[in-house]
DNA sequence: ATCTCAAATGCAAGCGCTTACATCGACGGA
DNA sequence: TCCGTCGATGTAAGCGCTTGCATTTGAGAT
């Protein structure tokens, strides 16, 4: 008691137990290179000393840090929560940690945040959607930390990626709309700059449009931040028009949830005056009413293979094999046929 | 380009600028206190080298990380998001650096990640909640690493904490709760072991019902997980029984979503045949249908005020300062008074 | 008892950075 | 002109850990 109370070293353990630093070192990370009474004595100094490796000090020296970094857009919604939560769990299967920051949509916070956490030691990282600087990736080679990529599959691209192709399954809502007998279709986005995801999600639909021999020049796309509110005011701008679209495809159920909320509170029917549809199906979109046809992400089972493949990477097992997801259309009430008068 | 290109040091940078290491270690730490001539000199040089610090090395040789770690329960839902992203907010501006990571409500995965957060130099850690072994509140003062409670207020706590009296909320609205004219209450509450918050909140409703000449015991309290479809079931249970109860206040708003939308499935009128209340004022309460009538949190409020007073801690600055944070009841449509003949 | 050879342990050199202290140099005052 | 000062810069000692290599130990073989 007569000593400093402050966190014990690596040292400190070494003299309780009358062994070198190497030996305690060596305990604590290849416990079968100690022969069986060194390692009882060595964990008990470390019990009573109640001893912690400082970690810096750990990557500092051994170059790895069994920590995985994942920057999001935001924990402001589920979206990519539960995809996360999945991937934590793998990580923690295979002894990994994970730190996650947020970049609240912003590419300069994210390019910090990368380097906050490639600078922290992280082994690996898992960025979202595939656009970004050059300069970035070029960061992480440079630093040999590798990339996964999530949340969206482009067959062309550089990065590895385990995610889902934006466009097709956009594609196939928007034809899902039509076949429903939907002609005037509009749109709500979320912020395309920078985001490859509501790009291809905007293309699905033109696309869409297109094959059924609709001018995908006239659809009102509007374009806004991936929040409720926002949503909700892009919903009283579109309907404020003369020529009310039937359907508005949503970027995300976020959005949707947004324009079905304003719906209610301004008296407008849905489906029955206009449909709406969303993209996630996170809880949100079943909870809604009218529940939302929306696009099913399987979210867990990409969080689970991003971090096996992204572990797989770290390990040097793998070069980056990037998978594409499947994902489903999913039809609730939300989604009707258009009454015929419209 | 004969060299590996490998990430440049310290050290390749004061050579290409032709100063010494400490130099540049002053250009980036204390601008100030190096020439502007050389400054320019030396930036130009991380500029062309492309040098980020090492942060490991860095923490190591400062003993200062500018990081501050939280550890929430859970990112599956938004109860935690947004007073986090305040709080995030509000470290950017003083300089630090946010580390998340969720314990998925187990006290163990709670105890490995503060370890793995303090291990890594964390300055100070955000927690979620009173509740935990006292051991790991002797391992942060070992560490000397300034812990803040948030989303909790206890008049009698040791721990420093931003946040509001559950009890108290709870208690309030239990009151509405029976001023609407309600006597049959049963409850659905998240697990209470281990969790301060969920059981003052049990606690809150008791008091009220006590207060009013109920007797408390005969309440029916369901002890559940936190999601919607323990909701969900709980609300199956409880309504299966003879004597039906005619409100139920739910521990939080993901529970009294799971059981309206349990009552749409099984045409059980909210609130004609019974009240549902939540707790958290998160978006879903307000756009589940019937609106929620729920206990409002500031929640960023809170993670502002969190944030200045764990930044104050960890400069030396404050002792620790608890902050109550008022809460509110949202009246909404999913309260009303019991039909008579019930 | 002696020798051999793994297995177990110790030694010590870093890992990349900060910072106390030493040194240098320029400028102003005597 | 010389000295004192003070601001700018360099020197080098760690920070706590891992790990290649050297050394010691002990069990089995002779």
């Amino acid at each position: 008691m007569g000593k400093t109370r402050s966190a014990p070293t690596l040292n400190d353990v070494a003299n309780h137990a009358g062994v070198s630093t190497a030996t305690v070192s060596r305990c604590l990370n290849t416990p079968n290179q100690v022969v069986e009474k060194t390692r009882v004595r060595v964990m008990q100094a470390v019990e009573e000393l109640g001893y912690t490796p400082n970690f810096a000090a750990r990557v500092m020296a051994a170059k790895r840090s069994f920590t995985i970094g994942a920057i999001i857009p935001t924990m402001d919604n589920a979206i990519f929560a539960r995809g996360l939560q999945a991937f934590q769990s793998e990580l923690r299967r295979s002894g990994y940690t994970l730190l996650v920051s947020s970049s609240e949509y912003k590419p300069d916070i994210e390019k910090e945040q990368i380097r906050a956490l490639v600078a922290r030691g992280a082994d690996g990282l898992l960025l979202i959607g595939h656009e970004r600087e050059d300069e970035i990736y070029e960061y992480l080679k440079r630093h040999q930390v590798p990339a996964l990529v999530a949340w969206s599959y482009l067959p062309d691209a550089r990065q590895t990626s385990v995610g889902f192709n934006n466009r097709d399954a956009m594609f196939e809502l928007a034809q899902n709309v039509i076949d429903t007998g939907h002609r005037r279709i509009a749109m709500i986005s979320g912020v395309t700059a920078g985001n490859d995801r509501a790009q291809t999600r905007v293309q699905g639909v033109r696309d869409a449009l297109q094959a059924n021999g609709i001018d995908p020049c006239k659809m009102r796309v509007i374009e806004t931040t991936y929040e409720i509110d926002s949503g909700a005011n892009a919903f009283r701008e579109l309907m404020s028009r003369d020529l009310r679209p039937t359907a508005i495809i949503c970027g995300n159920d976020v959005l949707a949830v947004g324009a079905l909320r304003e719906a209610r509170r301004t008296g407008v029917a849905v489906p029955d005056e206009v449909s709406v549809t969303g993209f996630d199906d996170i809880e949100l979109a079943e909870i809604a009413n009218p529940a939302l046809t929306t696009v099913h992400v399987p979210h867990r089972e990409m969080g689970r293979k991003a971090a096996q493949e992204l572990i797989a990477m770290v390990n040097g097992t793998s070069k980056g094999v990037s998978t594409c997801i499947k994902t489903q259309v999913v039809h609730r009430q939300s989604l009707a046929r258009p009454q015929t008068d419209a």
